[in-house]
DNA sequence: TCTGGGGTCCTAGGACCC
DNA sequence: TCTGGGGTCCTAGGACCC
């Protein structure tokens, strides 16, 4: 098979990078951005990180710390991340022959056959410059014959300063020199389950991960890991998937700024759940068949005091639906079997699955006009008005007053993207 | 007191069929 | 007494990703 290359262009520390782009008073001071409800850290400035503030942790774990050294704090401010995201994405489509968005602040490129006329850590390096000028965000790159050796390339780049920010890793030997200084956790598809597994076995750095026979692997744990070990020698078993996939679920879910021991508010916020699922479903422009509705206590509180419960239950449609009201009907009666009284639920969320494209469902001889047709000029005019102001229309059962909605309290304003910061706006 | 949200893929095991 | 074998489909759960 011919050789490929690819790159991953990865933005550092991207939710505080954003933030920080618009505060340039605080470009040097340690940032943290924080979950939804704002329960933990999910992003760290450099600076952040060199405190010490590991990713994922509880915000109360850390209050001294922030205290301290004054760390600002930002609530998560999707609608930002997203617009600077697709100006990164852009950019980059304009360089590369093609491209795949592989997450919200990382992108793979092929840039098989390029190396031929352009040295790769220039082309590496022109691309991290056009962003940092065009969109003011630092990237970083990785370049590699695998998907899995540009990650552990760009995870290279981003550990040392003295790569510049990019690092051409097509050599074999500088592949195996660096597998052999970083440890099985750090090559992507390794997790914590199979880190402990493979240490085990006393497969310790990626480069043993690397030397260990494929099939012995794929006989221990999985045809994945397999494949892991084959693209660490070089060999292309993932592709760039350059059309973003269909969905095959969509999931809305929220843990609660308060606990819900009120079955009408959990009603309320399970309302909330479906119009937002259901929104997205037809923005992808699907219809789904099944609904589940789940609820859970508190995994991490004192289960002598506050009892753990969870459940959640599934049912399906007649006939595939986007109609939020099809799904509200239904999300209801499941709430209805799996809800009991006493518990201080912590979370709750609704997922679709089993999605249909719109007009390629077989309808039965016995389906009504109605069912066939759908209301689908009312629920575009909803979706239509909700882009333009979210949550200017809503249905009765969601409730107007939300005791449970989610704490933001350190929110940015929403420098490119304003409706939802200027209430009179519309 | 206080611990995110949204996805994908693989696998084992059961149901079902011949 | 002794109760097949193999294929396919579906689902739940595990593991991983950002």
């Amino acid at each position: 098979m011919n050789p490929k290359t690819f790159a991953l262009v990865d933005c550092n520390n991207f939710y505080a990078s954003c933030e920080k782009l618009f505060r340039p008073d605080l470009s040097t001071k340690p940032v943290v951005v924080l979950s939804n409800n704002d329960g933990c850290v999910i992003a760290r400035s450099k600076e952040a990180k060199a405190l010490g503030i590991k990713m994922g942790v509880p915000l109360f774990q850390i209050r001294d710390l922030i205290e301290k050294h004054r760390i600002q704090m930002f609530s998560s401010n999707y609608a930002l991340y997203a617009d600077m995201s697709a100006r990164v994405m852009q950019t980059l489509e304009q360089m590369a022959p093609a491209v795949e968005v592989y997450s919200i602040d990382e992108a793979f490129l092929d840039l098989t056959g390029i190396e031929a006329s352009t040295n790769l850590t220039e082309f590496g390096q022109a691309v991290r410059q056009r962003i940092q000028q065009w969109v003011g965000l630092t990237v970083c790159v990785g370049i590699a014959p695998t998907k899995t050796l540009a990650k552990l390339a760009n995870h290279a780049a981003k550990a040392w300063s003295k790569t510049g920010g990019v690092l051409d890793l097509s050599s074999q030997d500088r592949q195996r020199k660096l597998m052999a200084l970083l440890p099985v956790n750090e090559v992507w598809g390794i997790g914590g389950k199979l880190t402990k597994r493979l240490e085990a076995m006393g497969i310790r750095t990626a480069l043993q991960l690397a030397d260990a026979p494929p099939k012995l692997i794929r006989q221990q744990f999985s045809l994945m890991a397999e494949r892991t070990v084959q693209e660490l020698n070089g060999e292309s078993c993932l592709a760039l998937e350059d059309m973003p996939a269909t969905k095959k679920e969509i999931v809305s879910s929220r843990a609660f700024g308060e606990r819900v021991t009120d079955k009408q508010q959990m009603l309320q916020a399970v309302a909330e759940y479906v119009h937002r699922a259901c929104s997205k479903l037809r923005s992808e422009g699907c219809q789904a068949k099944q609904i589940s509705v789940f609820i859970r206590t508190s995994p991490f509180s004192d289960h002598t005091k506050d009892p753990y419960y969870s459940n959640n239950r599934t049912a399906e449609l007649t006939y595939p639906s986007d109609d939020t009201r099809d799904f509200l009907h239904v999300a209801n009666r499941l709430l209805d079997q799996i809800w009991k009284d006493g518990y201080r639920y912590a979370k709750a969320g609704v997922m679709l699955s089993d999605f249909y494209t719109q007009g390629v469902h077989q309808q039965d001889l016995f389906a009504s006009p109605d069912s066939i047709k759908g209301n689908s000029a009312l629920m575009s005019l909803v979706d239509q008005i909700n882009e333009r102001q979210p949550n200017a229309l809503f249905f009765g059962s969601k409730g107007t007053v939300q005791d449970w909605g989610m704490k933001r309290e350190q929110l940015s304003p929403a420098y490119t993207t304003n409706w939802e910061q200027l209430p009179h706006a519309w």
